[in-house]
DNA sequence: ATGGGAATAATGTGATCACAGATCATCGCG
DNA sequence: CGCGATGATCTGTGATCACATTATTCCCAT
């Protein structure tokens, strides 16, 4: 921490680990799609960002690489992915394995108020379709789909889920930046539906669709 | 590095970052069931038997519990993980996930030669057995396994199961030490028959019980 | 104008240090 | 003899520095 001495003695604490807030903070960026692929960054640069050293913001870099959201090109510059795409498949069929699961898990625990939620979120993301703000809709779609998985009460598979979101963050917003569409994806409400019936084939099926779908028609 | 003035200029450079030196011992360690569950680390120890300093050994420290091989207990000190029941029943439903879909990948492209190199690690899986060796046991177990998903050509899907395994290492270890059983597992050789056979319904079957068998009667 | 090479700047890596908080041992008091 | 307080030690954190390597810039020769 180095405080008392040589710095202006700030009376407060950092109330959390400089490298966490770091690690939140470039999680998000890349998750929620505002970088785009390749981007180039600094660990200097994303200390100056942050306000703190090289040594808080090297720690958050290493954790986010260990969970692909950001790679190394040669000789350790690192940058957010460009994925190939046979990787961007691969990633999608993990959440094509995955999500249904989870939905499944939770829908036995899904009450109204969940599914009130799950809603009123889908009516951001259509909103910010219409206003072709990829970022807003990237995270209200991110927050739709996690929003049900939180009731499966499954840490270890949402976590496993969340770092291949992680993975895809840049390539959506590349994708989603590209397209330009205006009209909301359909199977959103499928899903909806779904879990109003209780029908665990159908809100399967639903999320096996709206995550292949949602990648296979983009990829080219 | 800091070498030309201080150091006695030893004349190789460290062919391989000092961190991932770190990073890989570390991490099979882990995975092979080294350590028990809890078994305290300290940066400066890990630094001091790895020959470095302790920044490297914070990040690679960084990175295994980015992928949950170790955890932080109160106030920052870091520790191989000791799993709740429920958790590793969910670990172990991931197992039986993921690992069924691999195997089914890699199906068509097991030739012979495959099946008789994972013939060939079964036997010493069987020898470690008798011997009562856990760490042999684990390591030739998760070598069979790698061994056909490699042929999966799916490294992001692998990649989530290697750190579904890191997770369990330390667990495994703790209850194959306690087990002390003295017959193999009978699942290795269905899926030797199923690979054979070219089943891909059977083989899924029997990578399932595998694993949650494997698990499930241990947990108590 | 253009291509190449040298000088310069930028970047990641690892070591070291000061510091704060936690942990542990020891000693003294009841 | 038991137990709590206090001092010493241990541990993670963040900053800073030296260094090697890579990338960039700039200038001159063709």
């Amino acid at each position: 921490m180095q405080s008392s001495i040589l710095r202006p003695a700030l009376a407060d604490p950092p109330a959390q680990l400089a490298h966490d807030r770091v690690y939140r903070g470039l999680r998000q960026q890349v998750m929620h799609g505002e970088l785009f692929p390749g981007t180039p960054l600094t660990l200097r640069g994303i200390g100056k960002s942050f306000g703190v050293s090289m040594t808080p913001a090297r720690e958050a870099v290493r954790r986010l690489t260990a969970e692909g959201a950001l790679t190394f090109s040669a000789s350790g510059r690192v940058a957010t992915p460009e994925l190939s795409n046979e990787r961007i498949e691969e990633l999608a069929s993990i959440r094509a394995l995955l999500e249904p699961e989870l939905a499944s898990r939770a829908l036995r625990r899904a009450h109204l108020a969940l599914i009130d939620r799950m809603e009123s979120i889908n009516d951001s993301n259509a909103r910010a379709i219409h206003r072709q703000d990829p970022v807003e809709y990237i995270r209200t779609n991110l927050e739709f789909h996690r929003t049900l998985y939180l009731r499966a009460q499954s840490p270890a598979m949402l976590g496993l889920l969340e770092t291949v979101w992680l993975q895809l963050g840049p390539t959506m917003r590349a994708l989603y930046t590209r397209l330009k569409r205006t009209t909301a994806p359909p199977h959103h409400r499928l899903i909806l539906e779904a879990l109003r019936a209780g029908d665990d084939a159908a809100l399967r099926l639903a999320l096996r669709t709206d995550v292949t779908q949602g990648l296979r028609h983009l990829v080219v």
